[in-house]
DNA sequence: TCTGCCATGTAAGCCGTTACATGATTTT
DNA sequence: AAAATCATGTAACGGCTTACATGGCAGA
């Protein structure tokens, strides 16, 4: 009965309506088709978060008809558009990087959004995340050389299975990494305000490995 | 306040609780060793779920010194161990198969767990997890070709990885499955040898277990 | 007519998490 | 003696899922 806005419903139902207005039933469906694989909503957690998104002025109800023909009676397709201030919110949570960017529920829908993030936020998302997994990696490492005599197969089997895993999707940062930076130095959008002067702290953490580019194009 | 019973977490404590009895702080920390990558609950996760389990009668709290020196005022450490009916409720989670042993919250578990699973069984889980994640795969496919142009190449590229994914995991279960199947046949115990790993590794046999399958059922 | 999809919602409850509170035991 | 860690719990809430309820409109 309390609270029912969310970090990733609330942002994917900014940045898409941010593309184009729409109404709840098909916001639902490019919704689930646009999270894909690490997500999907039902109808009870889309319209109570519309609700409150309404409420709080960042999307409104878009007018079909204006005052005038009387369809008052009729019920079918609220489209919502962003509000201004729905836009702005809508930057404030994709220039936000923090925890919540880059643990598991909170980056892929950041991720699909970066056509809309400044390259700068990019780069310290996909850092961060990759940052976050290689702490996992460290911990279940540790946790394995513990363990590892008292566990059967099966779980070894699992653990090494979710630490390939795991693995592969530093790899893929790493590439995402690289393309990123290769692609700022070049000729990106527009250089920040700070083109020479405040020194971009793009340092990998000390003690890290290089990035051993494969291109893996299997 | 009403249910604190889960599906994993219940399952997770009654089987690690089979193996040996522990205290609470010691079961979490093993709890998170052993679900490693995929899962991690707190003491607010636990201590209720011990309770209910103990209201069930499907654990029970251990004398920790019969007929021993008197320690009996002192508060710390209640040792948990595994009823009869806990065994029972053990063994019935994981004999049956269903959406719940192949979903993705589910699966891991009960694979970590196959060690005391009947050989049928967890032909069955593996195959139903594979036709989920097929399943998965082709809606997917299907969501992509349909919406393939209007996305930017970030979410593409998202989708791609997430693809890929899916089909390793594919693989790797097909690969497990014919293990299994190997196994099955030739009457031997570790099914799990053979499969195209990256690192040779050689499993030292399990050395407990007595599950043998003398009978193939049905 | 009746099945099925479009479309919008509400109520209840699940399955946890976070933060808090407490105290005993070991280490520094 | 202080700090860390072991050890056990409670309260409150979070964020979503499931099931339900409603109704218009299309085509078989």
């Amino acid at each position: 009965m309390s609270g029912h806005r969310s970090g990733v419903l609330e942002l994917a139902v900014l940045g898409l309506l941010h593309e184009t207005p729409m109404h709840g039933y098909e916001l639902r469906k490019r919704l689930n088709a646009f999270l894909g694989a690490f997500r999907a909503f039902g109808y009870g957690s889309l319209y109570p978060c519309l609700k409150e998104l309404l409420a709080q002025g960042l999307i409104a109800e878009e007018q079909p008809d204006p005052a005038g023909k009387s369809l008052a009676g009729r019920r079918s397709k609220i489209v919502y558009r962003l509000t201004a201030e729905g836009k702005e919110r809508l930057q404030q949570l994709l220039a936000e990087p923090g925890p919540a960017a880059w643990e598991d529920d909170g980056f892929g829908v950041r991720f699909a959004f970066f056509g809309q993030t400044r390259a700068d936020i990019r780069l310290r998302i996909l850092e961060g995340r990759r940052t976050r997994l290689e702490e996992r990696l460290d911990a279940f490492r540790a946790a394995m050389a513990r363990t590892r005599e008292r566990l059967d197969s099966y779980t070894l089997e699992l653990h090494r299975h979710g630490l390939e895993s795991v693995e592969r999707e530093v790899r893929w940062l790493n590439e995402l990494i690289a393309s990123e930076r290769q692609a700022d130095g070049a000729a990106g959008r527009h250089p920040l305000e700070g083109s020479g002067g405040s020194s971009p702290r793009t340092t990998p953490p000390p003690g890290d490995n290089d990035t051993s580019a494969g291109t893996s194009a299997s």
